[in-house]
DNA sequence: TCTGATCGCGCG
DNA sequence: AAAGCGCGCGATCAGA
């Protein structure tokens, strides 16, 4: 059922235990130790009985498993499924979220950082490891009293679903940091090229740079402007006249003057410069692939969070650089309108599940309140998941009640909530952190000076809090759309002989097959499949859909 | 000279 | 000063 693999009871030699625990986490058999060296061989003539691998966390081994040639079919990741449970609204009755919360440290898991620490280095290279950390009797202590909160929890079900979804994310993350996105380096440099000029010398800026801020000095009549310093151009551009409160774009591009029009074009080219110049290849692209650390959990609503590189934030203007090897094509899906989709399904809106019968979701709700105006009834559904209370998302916001009362009902109950401090609870039962200092200090004021900033925080606990249940319970149906598309193309490799088709990168509600030109069809098919099995798992049987888009394409900037 | 905070901007 | 949500990162700024 479940194997564990951590530090043995003895003193620490170096060697690893593998512990065979049945399905409540109770011993089931003989430890056996390995050396690190041999770890890899007796992982994959274990994985043979399809176990559940149990580890403190999956960086700690995974990486050197892969390199070793070796993965798994299914884990439990222990730091992450505690995380989960000590908070989920869903186990707060359980003596686990009690005694976690109380006493943080009364089994502590190892904080230390992953064993695996330079993920460009350290991927390419990874050698077996030694386990520190809590010793096996310790941590199968935590995974019987994980699963006994999990046996108590009002939805076991959605729970336990999303401890396997968490698990097998830990899982896709080390792999696809271990397979990297193709990067060419030559169209890289070509784009940079055409944009900034020739790569420059030391730390000089680029020719193109150089001369727009040439241009700059001479229209703002500052001579010595360093345009990187918002200071500076402050102080210059009131010089010139130019009423602007910050040097932000958005406000810039408003301003009718000749200095804008090559500041921005500074701007635009400074941040390609610094954010995905030539050093950001010399630093995070190496072989032709660019592997960044994916961090399962690293947002509260259960989105990923990444190290390394900006992973998650890749500029439209670059991805033409990440480009399928020979042989193979990017498959690029993406979930159309995901967001909007879990709130109908959240909701049980049957008014809108009937706007979202196209695959243009937006389209449907402007045919039905916003007289065919999808730009508006965009704005307006988005301000409602966001808690917009100003500008044209705020007036239409009326308009959007009336027509869905369902809908939007449920998102200002949950701001309504989050103002009360109450706690939040995704689908499948990742719930909000407690309230921040700031709100509990505040929120018993009587002074009148205060009551104001006091509002302010509970206002902003109820942007956070009707934005959580929402981009959660996304992320919730992200997580089995990747888990049940990796069992997927698992199964195909098994069938099918030649190279597998790889998860390359996953980016909140869109994910990347770097997968070989003959498999493209049936690939294509299975992402479709898995994502209609994630609908499935989340909310059983309803009216609504959550079609993906799928780009077949040689580079990235090609998709959508 | 170093360190942590802030600004600004990229992505969903 | 507040800001429609969630992030990461590089450069600058402020303070020790």
């Amino acid at each position: 059922m479940y194997v564990l693999l951590s530090a043995p009871d003895e003193a620490p030699t170096g060697a690893l235990a593998l512990t065979p625990l049945d399905a409540q986490g109770n011993p089931a058999g003989p430890a056996r130790t390995v050396t690190p060296a041999n770890l890899a061989a007796v992982v994959r003539e274990l994985e043979t009985k399809n176990p559940r691998w149990v580890w403190q966390r999956t960086g700690d081994f995974y990486p050197a498993l892969l390199s070793a040639g070796v993965s798994v079919e299914r884990c439990h990741d222990l730091t992450l499924c505690r995380n989960i449970l000590a908070n989920s609204s869903f186990t707060a009755h359980t003596d686990y979220a009690k005694n976690t919360q109380a006493e943080p440290m009364e089994e502590p898991l190892d904080e230390r950082p992953s064993l695996m620490s330079n993920p460009l280095q350290d991927s390419l290279f990874a050698e077996p490891v030694a386990a520190k950390g809590p010793p096996a009797s310790a941590l199968a202590s935590q995974l019987r009293a994980q699963l006994a909160a999990l046996r108590q929890a009002t939805e076991p079900g959605r729970l336990a679903l999303l401890l396997a979804a968490e698990s097998a994310g830990s899982l896709i993350a080390v792999e696809m940091q271990h397979a990297g996105l193709p990067w060419r380096t030559d169209l890289h440099e070509a784009i940079l090229q055409e944009h900034l000029g020739p790569r420059p010398q030391g730390l000089n800026r680029p020719e193109k740079m150089e001369a727009l801020a040439a241009e700059l000095r001479l229209a703002l009549n500052a001579p010595s402007l360093n345009p990187d310093s918002p200071q500076e151009l402050m102080r210059a551009l009131h010089r010139a006249g130019i009423e602007a409160k910050t040097t932000r774009q958005w406000e810039l591009v408003n301003i009718k003057h000749p200095a804008i029009e090559p500041l921005l074009a500074y701007k635009k080219l400074s941040r390609l410069h610094s954010a995905n110049g030539w050093s950001w290849l010399d630093t995070w692209v190496a072989d032709g692939r660019f592997r960044p650390e994916y961090v399962v959990g690293g947002v509260v609503s259960g989105r990923w969070a990444s190290r390394g590189g900006g992973a998650l934030q890749i500029p439209k203007q670059i991805r033409g650089a990440a480009h399928a090897d020979d042989g193979f094509k990017l498959i690029v899906a993406d979930a159309a309108q995901l967001e909007p989709r879990v709130l109908i399904a959240l909701a049980q809106d049957t008014k809108m599940a009937e706007a979202a019968r196209d695959k243009d979701l937006y389209a449907g709700i402007a045919a039905q309140g916003f007289g065919g105006e999808r730009a508006k009834a965009k704005v307006a559904l988005l301000g409602a998941i966001y808690g917009s209370t100003t500008g044209e998302s705020g007036r239409l916001m009326p308009q959007l009640t009336r027509t869905y009362p369902h809908a939007v009902g449920f998102v200002e109950d949950a701001a309504r909530a989050g103002e009360r401090g109450d706690t939040l609870t995704t689908r499948l039962g990742r719930s909000t952190p407690p309230p921040s200092d700031g709100y509990l200090r505040t929120q018993q004021t009587t002074n009148e000076a205060e009551q104001r900033r006091a509002d302010s925080f509970a206002r902003s606990r109820g942007r956070f809090t009707r934005n959580f249940v929402v981009q959660g319970s996304a992320a919730d149906w992200a997580a089995c759309w990747l888990a049940e598309l990796r069992r997927r193309l698992r199964a195909l490799a098994e069938e099918v002989r030649g190279p597998r088709a790889e998860l390359v990168f996953f980016l909140h509600d869109e994910v990347m097959v770097h997968c070989p030109e003959p498999l493209v069809e049936q690939v294509s098919a299975l992402v479709e499949d898995a994502a209609a099995a994630a609908g499935e798992l989340l909310f059983g049987k309803v009216p609504v859909a959550f079609p993906v888009t799928t780009a077949v394409v040689d580079s990235y900037d090609k998709a959508k």
